[in-house]
DNA sequence: GCAACGCTTCGCCTCCCGGCGAAGCGTTCC
DNA sequence: GGAACGCTTCGCCGGGAGGCGAAGCGTTGC
């Protein structure tokens, strides 16, 4: 017979400065090649190693090979909902360059959270489908999956599944929950596929693109470009 | 403007074993003085100062003074449901003595979280309200408040809270979700008001009483003796 | 085949974190 | 008033975690 659930020795793990930077940087839903996390992390490759080697042994992330690249990726949805959690808590930190603010406010619009989308875009888009009667204002449960199909999302494939169709996730910048679960993914896949929304290089930020802006405009009357600056 | 949240320093804060079994005992949703933090996390009580002095600071446990006592508890329901995030993803401690198993098994059949019921008895809970139609299969929102009602939950006078009616909160012993939200606090707190649920004297578990389990039956067809041994 | 490249392993060093006991402070009780 | 009690502060100590560079291993590309 087991015992409690150890929580120190997780948290231990994500604890450190440079393996938190590395989960940030994947909670993104990326998968990132080890020279990628230790420049974010700001250490040494042979450190960054140790480090992943830590990650993946603890379970929290996971490898794939390519090559002589080996990717690395938040284990599951778990991992990405304790990471979000925790920056919920964190204090922001002060940022050092105009380009780490440039990033902030991009994140801060729009990006993506493991598998979904994030950001004031986000909430601005789970507040419009809750007016329009698509999704429960209380817990964002779906009420009509017509606005769905408009976004080329198939809600009906998604039925079956047995993950959670809808969940509730608070989005740290905002503090304000945003459409997650099994549709808050496929809504993301379908916006990036209908490249209405495309990643950005780097970090986890997204961007609307000009098509985008339009086609959420006419789908759901929602003003990007407003919903960002507020 | 301030750039992205440090999760690292909040889980250090977390990611030490004395600091994590504190962490765990107040997961419970009471409010627990120094020297039985001390206890639980087997150190000195001057170490456990210490302790509780950095948990505070960090923003994690609200401390209340009564004469000589501190009580200290989370800080909120944040905080809450990161401790329940982690103890999904930690594995579970070895048992070291007959009075730990005792206490594990009690857990596991039904203990309190935050401030509402876990464990077997709150997932076979959960179940029997969405078979019954009370609440969504998927994603556990309230369909029908009648069965709530011959519980002794008021759930009306919850209609106008900031808080989510309901939340899906993610069991770490049955890996199946279970009720939280301003509905799942409301019920517990009947469930006490009534006494078909008692805490124990120490811990998380909680007891459903003989009066309890024929309510339990009566009111919901729910058979407690059988939902905790599976 | 050899150079370039991504990543890991190894050895070494430093520093800070977490532990304790003793003593001090504030509260309670007789 | 004084003893008992809960908690905090202080000083001290030991161990382990985290950092790096050099070297090694496997893959890719010319």
């Amino acid at each position: 017979m087991d015992g409690d659930a150890d929580i120190a020795s997780v948290a231990a793990v994500i604890g450190n400065p440079a393996r938190g930077r590395m989960l940030t940087a994947m909670a993104g839903g990326r998968a990132l090649p080890a020279s990628e996390l230790a420049r974010v992390a700001q250490v040494s490759p042979s450190t960054a190693s140790a480090h992943l080697a830590r990650l993946t042994l603890s379970g929290l992330v996971a490898v794939e090979r390519h090559g002589r690249y080996r990717y690395h990726r938040l284990a599951d949805e778990r991992v990405a909902q304790v990471i979000e959690g925790l920056s919920a808590l964190a204090p922001s930190r002060r940022v050092r360059s105009l380009r780490e603010a440039n990033q902030s406010t991009a994140e801060r619009a729009a990006r993506s959270c493991y598998d979904h989308l994030a950001g004031a875009v986000a909430v601005a888009l789970a507040d419009r489908l809750c007016e329009s009667g698509a999704l429960d204002r209380d817990d964002l449960s779906l009420r009509d999956a017509s606005p769905f199909a408009a976004l080329g999302v198939d809600v009906g494939a998604l039925a079956g599944a047995r993950r959670p169709l809808t969940r509730s996730c608070l989005d740290w910048s905002e503090r304000r929950p945003h459409l997650a679960g099994g549709l808050g993914a496929a809504l993301l896949q379908a916006l990036l596929a209908s490249s209405w929304v495309v990643r950005r290089p780097q970090g986890r930020a997204v961007a609307v693109t000009p098509r985008g802006r339009a086609g959420l405009r006419d789908a759901l009357g929602l003003d990007v470009v407003a919903a960002a600056l507020h």
